[in-house]
DNA sequence: CCGCAAACATGACGATCATCATGCTTGTGG
DNA sequence: CCACAAGCATGATGATCGTCATGTTTGCGG
């Protein structure tokens, strides 16, 4: 290779990066692949040495909200009080206001519905997120567990896509704290 | 006017139903005014005769779905048998699978979080819906009726937005029982 | 019965975009 | 130390698309 592989590497992270705050922001359709490219401080002909095509760069951008939301999982204990904590971080109007940088699921579900080649590796990132939820669920056996992780995951996500649709700061409000509220006290 | 009113307005009624099954099926940006006008039975010159702009054509499309949801929802009866009947319904395969002919949050949320030009018309058009699914709530206050239909509308359409990013047939199914289960016994 | 304008079709325009072609630049392997 | 190819930039290409221009048809108001 001509430059440091090292170089190269940062390179190709830095636009997966940028893809994903981008696509997360504004829509896979909504960004062009010469706008990653400049948000990742180059230009769109060095594009294709680092991806096959703009649908890999998708998938990778998946991948890589998976190890954020990861990370944010990470971040809480793993009782019942860092569940609650969880919840009412993502659902909370930092997480609304900044879909770039928050969940996949939240930004992009239906439009990765509508794309094929999205799909798969949603899928699969979806059931690593949805084991590391899981095993941060405290008490009850294995499988109330899952079925636990998603009708919360489910709520969560239906919650923040429908106040993200909306136009009405007060609607989008009241449909995270509704929900916030049901999912911290219930069970 | 040239035509006959009511055939142009039958025409116009036909694009937007068209319009309105395409955007669900294959996205917002997935559809091309061409699409929608052949689908219709016309050319592409013709839309500008009904239309102001594509975006027009979504935000009529939009309320045409809602219009399309109330008829869903008048069909069951308005007690607790009803509303679950519903949502049995909304959490089927069948309706995985067309999402052409089903909810337009299931099936556009995310695109239309993402195009400033279809929020309003969505805004306006999940106030009415909420409105509705609330009266054909049984039973408690009116503020705690309103609650719960945020929180069950929250939960349906993540489980059926969720089941459709998916690729795996059975994990989409799993999430559909697993939610129906939940909101079909609880409370 | 006549002229006007609405409704429709064909076709064009300009912009955007994903992708590819080409050439330069530069580090790495030999 | 040298040749090769990876990585990057500039620019081109072909397709798609929203929108508009133009011409034609035809029913309605006068």
């Amino acid at each position: 290779m001509r430059y440091p592989e090292a170089e190269t590497a940062e390179k190709h992270q830095r636009i997966v990066e940028a893809a994903a705050a981008l696509f997360r922001a504004r829509g896979l359709s909504g960004v062009s692949v010469s706008e990653v490219m400049k948000a990742a401080g180059l230009t769109h002909g060095a594009f294709y040495n680092h991806f096959a095509s703009k649908d890999a760069l998708i998938a990778e951008a998946i991948a890589e909200t998976t190890k954020q939301f990861l990370d944010g999982l990470a971040a809480v204990s793993a009782d019942r009080a860092g569940l609650e904590a969880y919840v009412t971080t993502y659902l909370s109007r930092a997480h609304l206001d900044a879909p770039g940088k928050g969940c996949v699921m939240a930004a992009l579900a239906t439009e990765i519905a509508h794309d094929p080649a999205a799909k798969p590796s949603f899928t699969k990132h979806f059931n690593i997120l949805l084991t590391a939820f899981l095993s941060r669920f405290p008490g009850k056996s294995a499988a109330a567990t899952r079925k636990d992780s998603i009708q919360t995951v489910s709520t969560m996500v239906g919650a923040m896509v429908l106040a993200r649709a909306t136009d009405d700061p007060a609607l989008a409000e009241e449909i995270l704290a509704t929900v916030k509220h049901g999912l911290t006290t219930a069970n």
